[in-house]
RNA sequence: GGCCCGAUGGUCAAGCGGUUAAGACACGGCCCUUUCACGGCUGUAACCCGGGUUCGAUUCCCGGUCGGGUCACCA
C-alpha cells in the first residue's frame, strides 16, 4: 500500500522548531517508502489567524526542501487541502455515526455544562458529561432539532471494557473506557472539532501514517473508537516526544524561543538546522551524525526513534552549521557569506573573497563574520600588552625591533603578493637570527589590533595592501615608543 | 486528583540478560602551527531509588521518586 503521510500546521505565522521536525519525520517516513508528503493546512480558529501565515509554511518547506506532493498550492486528488474550504463534508459523516448509533445529539446548554463541572469539583479537574442527551427520545430530539435549539453532536464512547491501539514509537496502550468523555464531534455551530476533522480527513485524504506529538496520545482511543465506529481502517500512530527548551519547558514561541526563521536570521543553514533536528528524537543505525536530505531518506527508521522528550542544544546546532561552512565548496560558500562580508566593510577596496577564504575554517555561524572582520576597516585601539606573547617568545622590545627592521623592507618591496612578503619577512627572520615567531607576531599584531585573527602577518597584509600596512606598523612602532 | 507516557555523562544519544556501558557536542590537556581556527591525539564525566525474576540485571517484572502529557463547543 502506498505511505502517505500529512503536515498539518496552522498558520500562526511561525514555524515551530518542534513542528519542523514533525514534518521532516514525516516527509520522511513517506520518502523513505516511495511515499506521498501532503501539506493540510488547518485554519478552521479564525481566531488566531494571522496575515501571511500560510506563506511562512510555503517558504519553510521550500528553504528545507520538504517539498509537498499535494496541498493546496499543488493539488492532488483529495482535496480542498485548507480545512477552512472543508467545513461542509463533516456534518454528514456526524450524522451517520448518529444513525449507527455511536453518536448522540445533546441540546444542554452552557451553564448546565458548566456547573455540572462545578458539581464534581472538589477542585480536582474530573469531569466527564453525563449524558444527559443519551436518553432524549426520538420524538424529543425531533422536537429540539425542528425548534431550533442548538446542538451539538458527541460521541458515545463505550462505558465498558478497554480500547488498545498500536504507536510505533510506545508499544500497544490501553485505557479504561471508562475513562473516556464523551467528545463534541460537531459544535453547536455546526463545525466539527479538531478532533473529529482530523479523523475525517485523514481518512478521505489515506493518510496511512499519523505524525503528531505525543500530547495526543491520551485522545488517540477516542479516535480508534471512531474510526471503529465508521469501520474505517485506522492509520499508524507515530507519536512524537516533545522538543524541549530545558527539563521542564517546551520549545515554544510563547517563551520567545527560536522559530526556523528566527535560527535563520541568526546566521544557520535551513540544511544544518534539518540536520540538527533529525537527530533530536531519532538516531540512525550508524554513528553517522552529518546528513543529506537524500542519506536521511534512505536511511530513517521507525525504529530509531525515541520515547524520552530532547532539550534543543543551540550548541550542538552552532557546532553542525559549523561543519556545513568548512564542507561547502567555495564559491556556494562564497556566494552566501559575501553579503554579510559586505555589510561588515566600509572599505569596498578590500578584497572580500580573499577575506572570505580565510574565514572558512573558523566560521560556526554568519553571525560571526562580523566580529572577524570589523577590523580589516578599522584598526582598534589596542595596548602594547598584545605584543607580548609567551609563546611566541615576543616582549614589547622585540616586537619593537621586529617591527621597525619590517617597515622598510616591505617598503622597498615591488610586488604585493604573499610570496613576496613571506620572503622578504623570513629573509630578515634568518638575517636577525630570530624565530618566526618574534617576526611574524608584532606584525600580526599591529595588522589587526586584536589578540587573534583570522590568518597570519603574511595574509592581513596582502589584504590590506601596501599603504595601509605600513601605516599600521607605523602606528604599531608609535605605540610601543610612547610605551617605553 | 484520575488516566497515559517517560527516566543512560552537563546536552544529543547507542544499548535491547553477560560490554572495559559506543559515538557526538561542550569542557580540560597535548601535538601541528606566524595568533586564532582547522586537523590529529587524549582526559574528566552516566545507567533515578527499592524490591523481585535470573547463575547473571542498565536491559525483564512490581513498587516508589521525579519529570512530562491529558482530562474544552482550542487546535
Amino acid at each position: 500500500m502506498e505511505v502517505r503521510t500529512r503536515f498539518a500546521p496552522s498558520p500562526t505565522g511561525y514555524m515551530h522548531i518542534g513542528n519542523l521536525r514533525t514534518a521532516l519525520y514525516e516527509y520522511l517516513i513517506a520518502k523513505h517508502n516511495g511515499g506521498t508528503f501532503i501539506l493540510r493546512i488547518e485554519d478552521t480558529d479564525q481566531g488566531r489567524l494571522v496575515e501571511g501565515a500560510v506563506d511562512v509554511i510555503y517558504q519553510t518547506l521550500r528553504m528545507t526542501g520538504l517539498k509537498h506532493d499535494e496541498g493546496p498550492d499543488v493539488g492532488g486528488d483529495y482535496g480542498p487541502y485548507v480545512q477552512s474550504e472543508r467545513q461542509g463534508m463533516y456534518l454528514q459523516y456526524a450524522e451517520e455515526l448518529v444513525k449507527k448509533g455511536k453518536a448522540y445529539y445533546c441540546f444542554c446548554t452552557k451553564e448546565r455544562l458548566d456547573s455540572l463541572k462545578e458539581a464534581n469539583g472538589e477542585g480536582e479537574a474530573f469531569s466527564h458529561y453525563d449524558r444527559h442527551c443519551l436518553g432524549l427520545s426520538e420524538a424529543e430530539i425531533e422536537t429540539n432539532l425542528k425548534s431550533g435549539i442548538p446542538y451539538v453532536i458527541r460521541q458515545k464512547m463505550p462505558t465498558e471494557g478497554t480500547t488498545t491501539f498500536h504507536d510505533a514509537v510506545y508499544g500497544d496502550i490501553t485505557v479504561e473506557n471508562s475513562e473516556l468523555d464523551d467528545q463534541i464531534l460537531v459544535k453547536s455551530d455546526g463545525m466539527p472539532t479538531y478532533n473529529f476533522a482530523n479523523v475525517v480527513d485523514d481518512h478521505l485524504m489515506h493518510i496511512t501514517h499519523v505524525v503528531r506529538g505525543s500530547e495526543y496520545l491520551s485522545s488517540t482511543p477516542k479516535y480508534t473508537l471512531l474510526y471503529e465506529a465508521f469501520g474505517w481502517d485506522e492509520p499508524s500512530y507515530v507519536h512524537l516526544p516533545p522538543v524541549m527548551k530545558d527539563a521542564h519547558h517546551k520549545l515554544s514561541k510563547r517563551n520567545g524561543d527560536a522559530s526556523f526563521q528566527d535560527l535563520v536570521e541568526k546566521g544557520y543553514l535551513p540544511e544544518a538546522i534539518m540536520n540538527y533536528i533529525a537527530l533530536l528524537g531519532w538516531s540512525p543505525a550508524s554513528n553517522q551524525e552529518i546528513f543529506t536530505m537524500e542519506e536521511l531518506m534512505e536511511q530513517f527508521d521507525l525504529s530509531g526513534l525515541s520515547k524520552s522528550p530532547s532539550i534543543f542544544d543551540p550548541v550542538k546546532l552552532t557546532w553542525m552549521n559549523g561543519e556545513y561552512i568548512k564542507n561547502m565548496d567555495f564559491d556556494t560558500y562564497f556566494e552566501k557569506v559575501q553579503p554579510y562580508v559586505d555589510a561588515a566593510l566600509h572599505n569596498k577596496a578590500l578584497d572580500q573573497k580573499a577575506i572570505a577564504a580565510l574565514l572558512q575554517k573558523r566560521l560556526e555561524t554568519w553571525a560571526d563574520v562580523a566580529g572577524l572582520v570589523n577590523f580589516f576597516d578599522a584598526l582598534p585601539a589596542y595596548s602594547t600588552d598584545l605584543y607580548v606573547h609567551k609563546k611566541m617568545k615576543t616582549t614589547e622590545e622585540i616586537a619593537l625591533d621586529s617591527l621597525k627592521a619590517a617597515l622598510p623592507v616591505l617598503e622597498g618591496l615591488e610586488t604585493w603578493e604573499e610570496t613576496a612578503i613571506h620572503d622578504a619577512l623570513m629573509a630578515l627572520v634568518a638575517e636577525k637570527g630570530i624565530k618566526n615567531g618574534q617576526m611574524l607576531w608584532p606584525v600580526r599584531t599591529a595588522l589587526s589590533g586584536k589578540p587573534t585573527s583570522p590568518g597570519g602577518a603574511i595574509e592581513l597584509a596582502h589584504i590590506l595592501g601596501k599603504e595601509e600596512t605600513l601605516r599600521r606598523m607605523q602606528m604599531g612602532i608609535d605605540l610601543l615608543e610612547a610605551g617605553k
